[in-house]
RNA sequence: GGUCGCGUGGCCGAGCGGUUAGGCAGAGGUCUGCAAAACCUUGUACAGCGGUUCGAAUCCGCUCGCGACCUCCA
């Protein structure tokens, strides 16, 4: 079933937020740019998917049948000094290059896992799709756009710019000033016929340790060429959405449309969406300096960046506190807040769920009718997940006044309620992939956990009454240190686990 | 140096021409055996200087500050 609501996206070559229309009524092709595994993740990867993660969720909570691809980088990726990234890690680690891409992708899973993504309806390798990178290193050559040049190729940037205009489209770049500008002490740049060229297939020398056999030399792919061939693969020759992290707009997305544009004479995808950087205490994270963390050390708390360790969830109600196309600080005072902010969240849709209307009458639907309705508008606004965010918490306090009696629940119709409990649970749950880590705790044995609190609450209960307050103090504290937190209301005692 | 973006109350962070964002922290109150929780009330912020407009945080210009990309990067 799908809702009829419209889109729009901010759509990065166009630089202006459009109405968002996929090729195929219903359908959706996305294509995002997935890691290199030759290290361990970087938490800046998780802020990327997590943002692809919830824009995927939205589009499939609107109804869209989406094949959301994203690869895994294994091979052809290079460094400064022109050795692939998988060697230098396998050489490193006296590991097979394959060991490498299998370890760091292991991790990779593991860590999207943790924070609760969906996993990609496709997520293909690099290296195996070999074959098809040839053949479109072949097309390119053919169409009068790629050079070989002692066995490695090259893709003509200059003649592409001038014949299709669109070089540069993406980033904003003139190629006169990248001519300019390129480093000329960089990959070969003696072979290539202008310092903005680049490798589309690279010649191995003798030591390298990942190389295949091509009609031009025993070698391995470019960097940009993979995402070219994968996306088109899967999804086809122009498909809908191609995302990415904000620093692969150049070069890795403005010569991957080049590539496509080369080969085929179409152009990737419609939709170009860039998710912005995760900065630390205002900068940006870098190792070199120390102003870095990892996700293992934001969860244990073993950082002198941060005065705890947080719950992935944390991270990720953190994360969506913040439009993806914004820089994302993290700072410690942030995350406490955070944490706070997203308990509170996760008790009201607690409360919510056990909020019962006799229906007698509708003087609360307007209100919250109207705030449900602004959740889902918001999230068709360019994925505004932190405006719609903040339309649920306008919504807290009147669930916490209808448990409370401050406001009468019965003044809620039952197709209003209903509203809203679907609301809360869709959004926050399936859209926003937020897990309720307070009940978690109990959910295997939710029964035992039960009975025994309602034992507890009843003896202490019996203290109260009897004006034992040394008892029930204890009962409450003893509890308190536990991180079980009691709270008595008018209807009795009730209790959460923090 | 080139390209692009950003500067919002104590902190984080939406808004992008006129209407309460929201979270966290703070203050006052209600409730409570005391607490906690919850609820109610409360803050009059938009880097600076000009300009456009009936009206600007929101548009234009300049100044200052910050960041990203230009080289591997999510």
């Amino acid at each position: 079933m799908s809702i009829k609501k419209e889109l729009f996206v901010y759509n990065s070559i166009q630089r202006k937020k459009e109405k968002f229309e996929p090729i195929n009524e219903g359908f959706i092709g996305m294509y995002v740019c997935g890691p290199t595994v030759y290290s361990d993740v970087h938490l800046g990867n998780v802020r990327t998917f997590v943002s692809f993660d919830i824009i995927y969720r939205f589009l499939c909570y609107l109804g869209y049948k989406v094949r959301y691809v994203r690869n895994i980088t294994d091979v052809g990726h290079l460094l400064d000094d022109g050795e692939d990234r998988m060697s230098k890690g396998a050489k490193a680690e006296n590991l097979e290059p394959m060991e490498v891409a299998q370890k760091y992708t292991n991790g990779f899973h593991d860590m999207m896992r943790i924070f609760n993504t969906l996993q990609p309806s496709i997520e293909p390798r690099a290296t195996g799709h070999i074959l098809e990178q040839i053949e479109m290193v072949q097309d390119i050559i053919n169409n009068g756009y790629g050079y070989e040049k002692n066995g490695s190729v090259y893709f003509d940037t200059v003649k592409f710019a001038e014949e299709k205009k669109t070089y540069g489209q993406l980033s904003g770049r003139v190629i006169d000033e990248l001519m300019a500008e390129s480093r000329s002490d960089l990959k070969n740049q003696s072979e290539k016929k202008h310092p903005s060229d680049f490798a589309i297939w690279m010649k191995a020398s003798d030591d390298h340790l990942m190389k295949w056999n091509s009609p031009w030399s025993v070698g391995f792919p470019g960097w940009h060429l993979e995402c070219s061939v994968m996306s088109t693969k899967y999804l086809g020759e122009t498909f809908d959405i191609h995302g990415g992290g904000n620093d692969l707009k150049f070069p890795h997305h403005e010569n991957e449309i080049a590539q496509n544009v080369g080969a085929c004479n179409c152009q990737p995808c419609r939709y170009w969406l860039h998710t912005n950087m995760l900065l630390m205490n205002g900068r940006k994270m870098s190792k070199s300096d120390g102003n870095t963390i990892t996700p293992e050390e934001l969860m244990t708390g073993d950082s002198p960046h941060v005065s705890q360790g947080y719950d992935p969830m944390v991270l990720r109600f953190f994360m969506l506190q913040t439009h993806y196309a914004s820089t994302l600080d993290i700072t410690d005072d942030a995350l406490k807040a955070s944490e706070k902010g997203y308990k509170r969240l996760m008790q009201a849709w607690q409360v919510l769920q056990k909020l019962e209307t006799t229906g007698a009458g509708n003087s609360e639907d307007e209100d919250v009718t109207r705030l449900c309705d602004m959740v889902l508008e918001d999230m068709c606004d360019d994925f505004n997940a932190p405006k719609a965010l903040s339309r649920l918490f306008e919504l807290v306090p009147k669930i916490n006044s209808y448990k409370e009696g401050h406001l009468d629940v019965n003044q809620l119709s039952a197709d209003a309620l209903r509203l809203l409990k679907e609301t809360f649970s869709g959004f926050i749950f399936d859209v926003f992939g937020l897990k309720d880590v307070l009940s978690a705790g109990g959910a295997d044995n939710g029964n035992v956990m039960d009975g025994l609190m309602g034992l507890i609450t009843e003896l202490r209960q019996g203290a109260r009454e009897n004006k034992d307050w040394s008892t029930s103090d204890k009962i409450r504290d003893s509890l308190a240190a536990l991180n079980i937190q009691l709270k008595d209301g008018k209807d009795g005692t009730s209790w959460t686990i923090n």
